[in-house]
DNA sequence: GAGCACTGC
């Protein structure tokens, strides 16, 4: 679990600061609390009874709760069983990257080996694995991407997938290729398969720098014997049956958990407004309970301001000495200096209220907290395929994440989560969370399979299928954007090349165009940009030289010219410091740069690692990188020719009406041309919030969608 | 004139 691995993060930060006076001792003492620690664990009580079991069966289901050492613990046991032999390697999956970082380390020195040696991690843009890598700890999105170069996953023995509960898109997607992948590897010698032919072909266009000594590993796997490939699927309690029951009923066991008992209590009314009865909860625990810190769960970053303000001011009224009570809020959006606040502990005397989104569900643990306060809703995207369109709604919170919001009380001693409505209102909700997959548009995802040979989409092997119109919508999409042919094929070579690209599908296909269009190095920096959160801080930020520094980059042509120009500006700016010599901290000097520009630095850096990524990509495929310089036509022609899907005109009332879906929609706010409503623009998102947005637009020439997009536009007007 | 939970290649 994600918590486990936060809470194991801490102890390696101590465990990384052995007292230099005395390195012997330090050294000694540390490798006995490693291996103190590791007996301790529960899983340490079943080694044997797990590796048997693996050795059982080719598919296991492990299902550990909070603290059992799962996560740490089976690699090594797989790998002192003997499944690392002939340089097979053991890979454990994680949802999130944190994860694989911490965990890998974690293991690296309960191992006693430098990172990268034994054990490993990679995720995208930090591969610490070399050719001695044994176990490597990664992020399940990367090991979709080494499977488009190394079909069979011929390199491992075992692969385990953790936290398979959060069913994300990454995570349904795997399994359903790992299950493919084993009936592969199980069959005779020689025996061709979908996978195994497909494994030439596409080894033959593109390397990918971030899968490291694939090569003539997987080459030339045909004819050879594939060992048979064991599959470990890890998964908190609550779906362990759906797991089991999608492996041909495979067997499940069970490892206890390490965690203090948490008390439920729940309210005997329903609670009209679940923000007043927080309030009241918070100063009831802060009057009445023990020390200990709050964790509240909000739905999003004005709920988590406003409680804040109230707790501030309902402060006042109390006396004096009632008054030690810090609010402190944490969510994703929050810069990375405020959010470490949140770890800081309270000062003496005092109790930390801890206002949070579902970060601390899974992705962060906050250590010292007591008492859980869930008022039961959580912010969640969706998707429409009919209309293109996302949405982001409050819903009720799923069984399964209440229970993870719970579990925050109990990690060092017993706690209380107080849920804000009554035990019947627990009982009718969901089980778990929809899956990702079923809510989210799935044009990058069937590129990737039809990429991996699977052409048969709908009649693909998902443990929950999507809906047919979302496919549908999907396929349609990638064929218009020339990915696929008529029949549904991977065009050769526009179709492949888009999937070798970690890109959103029309992204790919405007960098595509714009080595046609001469303006590639504009396209890059474009699409890196409009990838990331939004480069501009907090769009409520009413100081009057944000609002100054935004208005010096913005163009009258819309966004994404103006992003074009923050990342140039910032660029020059690096360059100028580098040539005066002064320091060679880039991150510093972005960072200077970016505060004064009222600029976000975390998305600009994202920004800039994409950057580099993707034109590593096309520069292996062959792309020339040049640039149109000024001349901004071509590159706005460039735009139109991609993006044509996502265009809306101007009606008389000045609202806009999307081409493709036929919605009413308005400007968001934060455009530059939220003001200037041109005729005709082509936009990157369209959102459903308080009202249909559309995010992210330039002014096009309306008539150039039927001259450069005939085989869309033809008919119409 | 509004506002975006969280991940990932």
């Amino acid at each position: 679990m994600p918590s486990m691995a936060q809470r194991e993060f801490r102890s390696s930060v101590q465990n990384s600061k052995p007292n230099p006076k005395f390195p012997t001792v330090s050294h000694f003492s540390m490798r006995q609390k490693i291996a103190e620690h590791r007996r301790s664990l529960p899983i340490a009580t079943v080694e044997k009874r797990l590796i048997e079991e693996v050795r059982k069966n080719d598919i296991l289901i492990v299902v550990g709760e909070t603290g059992s050492g799962k996560t740490t613990q089976l690699p090594q046991f797989l790998y002192n069983a003997g499944f690392c032999r002939e340089g097979k390697m053991v890979g454990i999956t994680q949802p999130r990257r944190i994860a694989a970082v911490t965990v890998a380390k974690r293991v690296a020195e309960e191992c006693e080996v430098e990172l990268g040696q034994k054990v490993g991690y990679s995720i995208r843009f930090d591969d610490t694995t070399s050719n001695l890598t044994r176990l490597k700890y990664m992020t399940d999105g990367l090991l979709l991407r080494e499977a488009l170069l190394d079909p069979h996953l011929s390199r491992y023995s075992v692969i385990i997938v953790d936290e398979a509960h959060d069913r994300s898109v990454h995570t349904d997607v795997l399994l359903a290729l790992l299950k493919k992948i084993q009936r592969t590897r199980s069959k005779p010698t020689g025996e061709k398969t979908e996978i195994g032919n497909l494994a030439l072909e596409v080894q033959t266009n593109t390397r990918d720098e971030n899968v490291p000594q694939q090569n003539g590993v997987s080459r030339g796997c045909q004819g050879r014997k594939l060992s048979p490939l064991k599959l470990i699927i890890m998964s908190a309690s609550l779906d362990a049956r759906v797991f089991s029951e999608y492996f041909g009923g495979a067997k499940a066991v069970h490892v206890q958990g390490r965690q203090f008992p948490v008390d439920i209590l729940y309210t005997v009314h329903p609670e009209s407004d679940y923000i007043d009865a927080a309030l009241v909860t918070i100063f009831q625990i802060h009057l009445e309970e023990k020390p200990g810190d709050i964790l509240v769960f909000l739905t999003g970053q004005d709920e988590i301001e406003s409680v804040e303000r109230l707790v501030q001011e309902r402060l006042q009224h109390l006396p004096e000495d009632k008054r030690k009570l810090l609010p402190v809020p944490i969510f994703s959006a929050l810069p990375s200096e405020q959010q470490m606040k949140a770890f800081a502990p309270a000062p003496t005397g005092f109790r930390k209220v801890i206002l949070a989104t579902n970060i601390a569900e899974t992705s962060i643990t906050i250590p010292g907290i007591r008492y859980v306060i869930d008022p039961g809703f959580v912010k969640a995207r969706s998707y429409d395929p009919r209309k293109g369109m996302e949405s982001l709604d409050v819903v009720p919170a799923s069984k399964a994440q209440t229970l993870q919001r719970s579990g925050r009380a109990g990690r060092e001693v017993p706690g209380k989560c107080f849920r804000l409505y009554p035990e019947r209102e627990f009982e009718k909700l969901e089980d778990s969370t929809k899956p990702e997959i079923k809510r989210c548009n799935l044009s990058n995802i069937i590129l990737q399979l039809k990429a991996l040979g699977i052409d048969d989409i709908v009649g693909f092997d998902f443990i929950d299928r999507p809906s047919s119109g979302a496919i549908v919508k999907a396929l349609a999409e990638l064929h218009a954007l020339g990915a696929l042919t008529d029949d549904g094929k991977l065009e050769d070579p526009a179709g492949y090349q888009m999937s070798r690209l970690p890109l959103e599908p029309i992204y790919s296909k405007a960098l595509i165009l714009a080595n046609q269009y001469n303006c590639l190095e504009e396209m890059l920096i474009t699409v890196a940009v409009l990838t990331v959160e939004s480069i501009f801080y907090d769009p409520r930020e009413k100081r009057e030289e944000a609002r100054t520094a935004k208005n010096h980059f913005a163009s009258v042509e819309g966004d994404h010219l103006t992003y074009l120009s923050v990342y140039r500006e910032s660029d020059e700016f690096l360059e100028k410091k580098k040539v005066a010599g002064s320091g060679n901290n880039i991150d510093k000097i972005m960072k200077k740069w970016c505060k004064e520009n009222f600029v976000n630095s975390r998305s600009l850096k994202h920004a800039r690692d994409i950057y580099r990524q993707i034109r590593e990509h096309v520069e292996q495929m062959g792309f020339n990188v040049s640039s149109c310089g000024n001349d901004m036509l071509e590159f706005r022609r460039c735009l139109a020719a991609s993006f044509f899907l996502k265009a809306a005109l101007r009606q008389l009332d000045g609202t806009y009406r999307a081409m493709e879906s036929g919605e009413v929609v308005h400007i968001h706010p934060t455009s530059v041309l939220f003001r200037a409503k041109p005729e005709c623009v082509i936009f990157d998102e369209l959102m459903q919030t308080s009202k249909k947005y559309i995010k992210n637009l330039t002014r096009i020439d309306p008539l150039w969608l039927t001259e450069l997009a005939p085989h869309h536009y033809k008919t119409a007007e």
